[in-house]
DNA sequence: TCTCCAAAGATAGCAATACTATCATAAATA
DNA sequence: TATTTATGATAGTATTGCTATCTTTGGAGA
C-alpha cells in the first residue's frame, strides 16, 4: 500500500500548480534544499534551475517570484502541521493533555514524512525557523493577506486557541498565546542554535528545554 | 541648554563613523525613513543616495552594504532602549514594579527623542517591528555574532533577565522569558496591525492590550 | 596666507539578479 | 492525425550591488 497526503493550496500562490507535474514537484523539493543551504536572500531561480537541471524560465512558469514560492512552502508547512496536530490529538479527551501534545508538535523537530515524496519536512522545519517570518514581514503583507495566503497559519492559530479555551474558557488571550507558542518555539530554537546568550538553553542546546519552557509558560498563564 | 545623547557603536559595523560627519548623520536619518517607506527588500543605496542628494559611492564609504546598515540601526535601537529602561527604572525599589515598568518600555511606542537629532525613534520603532529580525535571520549570523554585532540586544536581554530574577530568584528561564517579552511585544504589534486574526487585539488595535497580555503572561509565569 | 589632506562629488564600469519574450520540440490528448 | 500542453533553448533588458578612479572643496595646521 502506498501512502500519499495531498494538501490543497491557494491557487493564487502559483502560476502553474507544482503538484501536477514532475518539474513542479522538483521545484518544491529542490527549493527547500537550496533555501536551506544558501538562505533565502542568496537563493535565486537561476541557481534553483541549475540544481534541478531546467532553465530559469522553466521555474518562472510555476512561480511569479521567489517570495511567492516562500509563501507557498510556508503555507504548505502550516497546513501540514495543523493536519498532524489535529490528527494526533483528536482522540485525547483531557484538554490539558491535548494542549500539551499540541505544544510538543509545535516545538519539536520532525522526521521526513514519507507520505509526501516531494517535500522533506525535516529541512522544511529548519527553513520555517530561519526564513518563515520573511513570508509576512513585507510591505505587501496586506495584499497578500487579502489573497488569503496566510490562512493556514491563521487556521492553526485558531485551532490552538480553541485548545487553550478548552482548558480555560475564561482565558482572555487564546490567539495571542497560540502565536506566542508557535513563534517562540521557532525563535527560541534559532537563538539556542545561533545566539545562545538570548536563551537559557545555551549549554544543553536541547529542544526538550524549549518544550519545558513553553509548557511552563502556557500552563501558568491559563491556570484558573 | 542643548541636550545630546551619544551611543558608542561597534566600529566593525561601519567603514567610516556616520556620527562624525553631516553626510553620515544624513545617511542614518534618511535610511530609517526610506526603509520604513519602502521596506528593507526594496531599499537600496542608490535610492538612499538620491533621497539624501549624494551619490551611491558616497554611501558605500560609510557602510559596506545595506545589511550592515540594518544591523547598525537595530543595534543602535537596542542600546538606546536599554539606556532608557535602565534610566527610568533605576529608582524603583519594588522589583515587581520595576519589571512592570520595563515591560511597558519594551511594548510601547516611543516619541521621537529630541536628544538624538539624527534619529527618529518613533519611525525606528516601527522598523524594528517589521525589519528588526532580518538583522539576525541570515546565514552569516554566526560570524556577525563573533563580531559582537548583537551585543546590545544581549545586554538588554540580560538586564531584563535580572529584573525577572529579582522578582523570583528561582525562575528557571529568565533570558528566554526576556526575549519572549521583547519579541512578542513586536510580533503581536505587527500581527495586530496587519494580520489581526493571529491576535486577540484585532478590534481595538490598541497597544495597551498587548501590554496587558504580556504582563499577564510574565507575572503568571514567575509567580512563586 | 599657503598647503595639504580628508571628505565628498562625478562618472564609469561590471557581474549578478530579476525578470520577459520568443521560438522550437516532444509528449500527451482529443 | 491534429492540436494542445509542457518543457527546452536562447536572448534581451532594467535594476541591484558593488568597485575604481579622478576631481573638487573646505577646513586645520605650518
Amino acid at each position: 500500500m502506498e501512502l500519499s497526503l495531498n494538501i490543497k493550496m491557494n491557487d493564487k500562490l502559483f502560476i502553474r500548480n507544482p503538484e501536477h507535474t514532475d518539474l513542479g514537484k522538483k521545484i518544491i523539493l529542490f527549493s527547500i534544499e537550496l533555501i536551506h543551504e544558501k538562505g533565502f536572500e542568496d537563493f535565486t531561480f537561476k541557481k534553483l534551475a541549475a540544481a534541478i537541471g531546467t532553465t530559469e524560465a522553466g521555474v518562472y512558469r510555476y512561480f511569479e517570484n521567489k517570495h511567492k514560492l516562500l509563501i507557498y512552502i510556508t503555507a504548505w508547512y502550516w497546513s501540514w502541521l495543523e493536519y498532524r496536530v489535529v490528527t494526533y490529538t483528536e482522540n485525547i479527551l483531557d484538554p490539558i493533555e491535548k494542549l500539551r501534545k499540541a505544544i510538543k508538535f509545535l516545538a519539536t523537530s520532525v522526521e521526513d514524512d514519507i507520505r509526501t515524496s516531494h517535500v522533506n519536512e525535516s529541512i522544511l522545519h529548519q527553513i520555517i525557523i530561519s526564513e518563515g517570518s520573511k513570508a509576512y514581514l513585507t510591505k505587501h503583507v496586506t495584499e497578500d493577506n487579502q489573497d488569503q495566503f496566510f490562512k493556514p497559519y491563521k487556521d492553526l492559530c485558531a485551532t490552538i486557541g480553541n485548545y487553550i479555551l478548552d482548558c480555560n474558557p475564561d482565558y482572555k488571550y487564546p490567539r495571542s498565546l497560540a502565536t506566542t507558542i508557535i513563534e517562540m518555539a521557532h525563535i527560541q530554537n534559532f537563538f539556542m542554535q545561533h545566539l545562545p546568550a538570548l536563551t537559557d538553553f545555551g549549554k544543553s542546546k536541547s529542544e526538550s528545554n524549549i518544550l519545558d519552557f513553553l509548557e511552563d509558560l502556557v500552563f501558568h498563564a491559563i491556570k484558573k
